[in-house]
DNA sequence: TCCGTAAGGTATCAG
DNA sequence: CTGATACCTTACGGA
């Protein structure tokens, strides 16, 4: 058992674990209560992931972060929820809105997430018209019935399942799982990873929309979700995914920026958000419209 | 109790 | 290239 802290004080902008982790960003973390998505947990409250066979659990109380994993995680920690991001800057350095100021004023503390690639692109391609908290529920069934058991400090956490156990699985068992129609899109994408036929990481090599491009090919990925991917797993700061919240927002407070297409008004809502730091922008939005009332 | 609708869209097929 | 349509499943609100 390895154990660390840091302190949240001393970080710019400090962090919102739970705004973080339960805004729909992530699927790949759970609570140990298994209550998401149902209000903020008791502050001993643990979310915890499994990256690379290695158990991670954080929560935060009393302006720290408390971590403990099987292995020494702080620079895994730090990475996973972006805790060298100068969030201070990112917000001071956004453009002057009414819609993005009463953001993210309102979830102050709350960072971009930077998840492994294949359990995004799956996670992802799960959320096609879908609320957050059934997204939550199947990819968690997903790593209870195909993901491998890890055992840490007296308990079993399953990880994410590999592209391999994935692609093994069938269309009906998915179905089973209730992923309904994306049953055969997971089976198939899984397929073209675990073939070597593409993998999701490989578009970290290009520039951002040639990126999108790349993840298109996997089957269940559109616009959308590809920039999800980008964005949440990919280090595409710039990405700005359009789903249903944007849509309305930009119907309601930047219609100059509908272009038509997908991707020219990606562009302009890209540039009306700052540009580099958009996708902070964008996830603020989301979390915001969707949480209101 | 029963339906219509929408939920962080995408694939497919016309024109 | 753009627009229309089907698609699993569930949880709501209104009849």
């Amino acid at each position: 058992m390895h154990s660390g802290e840091v302190d949240l004080e001393a970080l710019s902008g400090g962090l919102d674990l739970y705004r973080t982790l339960e805004s729909g960003q992530t699927y790949l973390w759970r609570r140990t209560d298994g209550a998401m998505y149902g209000g903020a947990p008791a502050p001993d409250e643990w979310y915890y992931t499994v990256v690379d066979g290695a158990v991670v659990r954080v929560r935060s109380r009393n302006g720290v972060l408390e971590w403990e994993s099987s292995i020494e995680a702080d620079p895994l920690v730090r990475r996973l929820l972006r805790l060298e991001d100068d969030l201070e800057a990112i917000v001071a350095a956004a453009p002057d809105d009414p819609l993005l100021d009463e953001a993210y004023a309102a979830h102050r503390g709350m960072r971009l997430v930077d998840d492994p690639p294949f359990g995004t692109l799956i996670s992802f391609i799960c959320s096609a018209q879908m609320r957050v908290d059934r997204i939550h529920g199947m990819v968690s069934a997903l790593a209870r019935q195909y993901g491998e058991p890890v055992a840490f400090d007296g308990a079993t956490y399953h990880a994410f399942p590999t592209p391999e156990r994935l692609a093994a699985a069938t269309e009906g068992e998915l179905r089973e799982l209730g992923l309904g129609y994306r049953a055969p899109y997971v089976v198939r994408t899984a397929e073209m990873v675990a073939d070597g036929e593409a993998h999701p990481a490989e578009a970290r090599e290009l520039e951002y929309e040639d990126a999108r491009e790349f993840l298109k090919r996997f089957v269940g990925v559109g616009d959308k979700v590809a920039d999800c991917v980008l964005l949440f797993s990919l280090g595409f700061d710039q990405a700005v995914p359009l789903d249903t919240w944007l849509k309305t927002a930009i119907e309601e407070h930047y219609p100059d920026c509908d272009r038509g297409s997908y991707a020219a008004t990606s562009r302009a809502l890209r540039e009306r958000f700052g540009g580099e730091y958009a996708g902070y922008a964008q996830t603020y939005v989301f979390h915001h419209l969707r949480t209101r009332d």
